[in-house]
DNA sequence: ATTATACGTAAAGTTGACTTTACTTTTTGG
DNA sequence: CCAAAAAGTAAAGTCAACTTTACGTATAAT
């Protein structure tokens, strides 16, 4: 899934290690969100969006609208 | 993790089957998020809250603020 | 009271999120 | 240019989200 995170730690001028520190996970779980390699568990989700002061749907961005009930 | 989706399925007037067929998991997993055995993945999450029209933090109760950035 | 529908539990299996360690490459600053 | 800091890759291990199957219980309607 594709994700702000890489630019907003630009904007904000925080490393990837800084960013790791404040989520309390590793620096190659960073990396591997940012590169798309997996896709964040809903806490590291919101841990990432409280810190840039973003909801998950702002940081994160999700493909496919799903069936909604009306 | 607690959440509303219990009420939320109440109000609508939907079973734990239902929306298990909309989010494309089994029942087993609505029970089990209901009851709080296990977390949502961000996607299921993400699903459920579009379904009832809510964010994920509109649907989801997250505990813990954490350190934010200024 | 009985049936059907909805809700719940249990347990074993799969998969992917995240860790750990260790190493390589790129970027930045003096 | 050179060193240090930051970013990246790889690979093996752990753990929890979710599935599957198979029962048991509660509730509602006839």
């Amino acid at each position: 899934m594709k994700n702000r995170i890489q630019k907003l730690c630009r904007d904000k001028r925080i490393t990837q290690e800084e960013l790791a520190v404040l989520c309390t996970v590793t620096r190659q779980t960073i990396i591997s969100l940012e590169n798309g390699r997996y896709n964040p568990s809903i806490f590291l989700a919101h841990k990432i969006s409280q810190i840039f002061h973003l909801t998950i749907e702002e940081a994160f961005l999700f493909e496919e609208d799903i069936h909604e009930l009306r």
